[in-house]
DNA sequence: GCGAAACAGTCTCTATCTTAGACCAATCAT
DNA sequence: ATGATTGGTCTAAGATAGAGACTGTTTCGC
């Protein structure tokens, strides 16, 4: 039996269609647009990948890395990751089984977009708590 | 360490890259990068955010221009970015009333990323649908 | 030798979140 | 008067995430 292949623990939902009939606004040709967001719209996966930035690791470390995170959408993340081809997995058969995640090429592209996100946010980060909390002002007196 | 004493493969030690702020931040809410993944993470959030690219809308527009999302979770989404000072909410007491949702600077700015990552979706897109074929006929032939 | 720990996951049960859709009050078209 | 449109809110039901127990193997401490 493959790993994780018929166990409810990956769950095959079917994506939503919204890319099929569509507004133009958001929904120009395809719908790659579902593809990314799908993904690093996972809370989890965009942290992983930017994990693996420097260095492979093994499935433990990702997890200590990734305090919040459990087992189940760890095992999860990585899968969804290695099946659209953004990162590796291999096994060494050594005595304790070790299992090396690294990205690959196109992970590695993917990574440098996601740390223009992560740089944006670095930067804002002070205006999104100002803004939270005039907000919060604005509706505590309302 | 004592297992593995002599395959050291990987270092176990956990890297956390995406972490300036060192680990514990990261369980704080002080993290900038959890801050913005927490909110594209957002199934729906980045979506309205794109869709907002070009001109304001109001909610029914915008209920209309993402078709899956259900109004709770678009108000919801809404509040979020409002809340977070991307996008400002302007009510118009007309005979049916009218709100009208627009990126703020800050949002237009978050948005530029966003595409960059939808830029690099385009190009991907077929690359990863060709890894997706080869991992589910690596899986089926178990 | 025995129990414990670490490895990489998997499974189940439960908590949480999302969705669909009814409902609200006001106003306009038919 | 009926129904549609406006921007939402609320609730029940269904989908999903999280905690952590469990698997099986090997090496460590005692």
């Amino acid at each position: 039996m493959s790993r994780l292949s018929k166990g409810n623990l990956l769950p095959q939902t079917a994506p939503t269609p919204w890319a099929t009939l569509g507004p133009a606004s958001i929904n120009q040709g395809q719908c790659p647009v579902r593809d990314v967001l799908d993904h690093i719209g996972d809370k989890w996966t965009a942290l992983i990948v930017l994990t693996l930035k420097s260095s492979p690791s093994r499935f433990s470390a990702l997890h200590r890395a990734v305090p919040d995170i459990s087992k189940r959408m760890l095992t999860q993340s990585l899968r969804n990751l290695e099946r659209d081809g953004l990162l590796s997995r291999h096994v060494f058969p050594t005595k304790p089984p070790a299992v090396e995640y690294r990205l690959t090429p196109m992970g590695q592209s993917f990574l440098r977009h996601l740390e223009s996100l992560v740089a944006w946010a670095e930067e804002n980060h002070p205006a999104v708590r100002e803004a939270r909390l005039r907000f919060e002002a604005a509706n505590d007196e309302g």
